[in-house]
DNA sequence: GGTACTTCTAACATTTTTGATCAGAATTCC
DNA sequence: GGAATTCTGATCAAAAATGTTAGAAGTACC
């Protein structure tokens, strides 16, 4: 039995069972627990299951429905929940964080595990997800003027509110990174993202590897002030050799 | 049967049963009884449960509450659409209006129909609605904690927030109307509302005529100061003609 | 109130699960 | 074929979960 066989099966098993144990996983496949740990790992990494302690839980219908309907207009998807994954395995229980607006932070809050967050926002989409969660975490949405384009809120109202608050830790997305620049396309949203980041202990930005070497046209923050870049192992090396200059990343593989 | 699949069973027995034994749970999870007490102290740190001596109840005041909205959704449809429509038409082009919290605003925003509005509200399904309605009215969403249970924005960020603002007309909601005095449910939110009207030239009440004498746990204004109440033509003579006394009543019938 | 009974808490013992590491097996690539 | 890479299984210490007590606290009944 090849591996690809058996990721397929664990998922098949996984989406009909809802729960299984990795003991009966290893049995059904004959192959060690260590094995099925590991293929685990690999599933739950590509954000395509949800690990727990003895076992593994498919993703949640509503979450699995979310995510169909993203697929129909999004691109990348695959490489979004990868990184939405390892940034959401940044968060630690009882911290207060700040979750910008993109399509992976929406992976990212509905894949959230932690006991006892707060969690503070000015997407409405994150918002949503957010509030889909199992969990009943606590919700700030920042209010404001409302774009209808990226349902985001922004404006004075939003930023003097987002700036009343602090955050452990701030997760933002991008249109591009070229050199030590972040960019994106809209100067107020640009503006407020950055006051949720000024606010933050720990400052992380999610990007796929094709925002590298893009530009775009507002740059609202510096890479030299974030704390870690968080992008998907199929990010050329010299590309994250290059910008490692720059800042911490994080891919699927290393640590 | 993995922990997570444990947890899970127990918050449905819980809520299709309102009260289980602990020795029930542990029989039929084949657990001891020590570990359905970790389990429900979990849960019940998570406030999604009550534990008590024996066993563990579901949260049946929130359930309750939580039907009574539903239930509030439900009932007195065409009076609050009748009084929706009167509403609506008293907001004239150009204006910027402040939109409380309750399903007959949420009927009033979709129906809105003059040109130019900017419409301020702390409710998300009256903001959802207001985004569905033709006209792209300016949107502002008053952020801050949310209140599952209404839908509601509310706490100190929400309060700041309105004040920071001044509406042409407030149009609030309430639960209750008994002499001179505005009852609603509750405190926060109440406080809330009564910034909406503070801030606003014109306050207009809005209750059909099952509010009238009627009470609730907290009163959060006075009707002394509200310009307009506005109410279905079903309400009775002498009530109206009672209620006349504190401020102008607008029903289908007369102007 | 007092007694008998049940349930709870806390501490410790036991079992299960995990992640890290390493050596051997399988696979791929030249 | 042989080297390099990837995959797998075994081992083991640490962590997590569970079970087992004994004494404390609560409840019910007289």
């Amino acid at each position: 039995m090849l591996k690809r066989e058996r990721l397929d099966l664990i998922m098949k098993m996984v989406t009909e069972q809802n729960f299984i144990a990795v003991s009966d996983l290893a049995k059904t496949m004959n192959v060690s627990e260590m094995t099925i740990r590991r293929d685990l790992d690999e599933l739950s990494k590509a954000g395509k299951v949800i690990r727990l302690h003895g076992g593994v839980q498919a993703l949640s219908l509503q979450m699995k429905t979310e995510q169909n309907f993203h697929e129909k207009r999004e691109i990348h998807i695959a490489e979004k929940k990868e990184i939405a994954a390892i940034a959401a395995s940044l968060v630690e229980d009882n911290e207060t964080i700040y979750v910008g607006p993109g399509t992976t932070l929406e992976f990212m809050v509905a894949r959230l595990d932690q006991e006892n967050l707060r969690i503070v926002t000015n997407s409405l989409p994150v918002f949503e997800t957010a509030r889909k969660n199992p969990h009943n975490y606590q919700l700030i949405l920042v209010g404001g003027s409302y774009r209808r384009i990226s349902g985001t809120f922004y404006g004075a109202l939003a930023n003097d509110e987002l700036d009343s608050m602090n955050y452990d830790k701030a997760f933002v997305g991008v249109n591009g990174i070229s050199d030590a620049e972040l960019l994106t396309a809209d100067i107020e949203e640009g503006q407020t993202q950055s006051i949720g980041l000024n606010n933050a202990q720990k400052k992380v930005v999610v990007a796929d590897m094709y925002k590298f070497n893009h530009r775009d046209f507002y740059q609202f923050y510096s890479l030299y002030d974030i704390d870690e870049l968080v992008t998907n192992k199929q990010a050329s090396p010299d590309v994250l050799e290059y910008y490692r200059q720059y800042t911490s990343i994080r891919t699927g593989i290393d640590s």
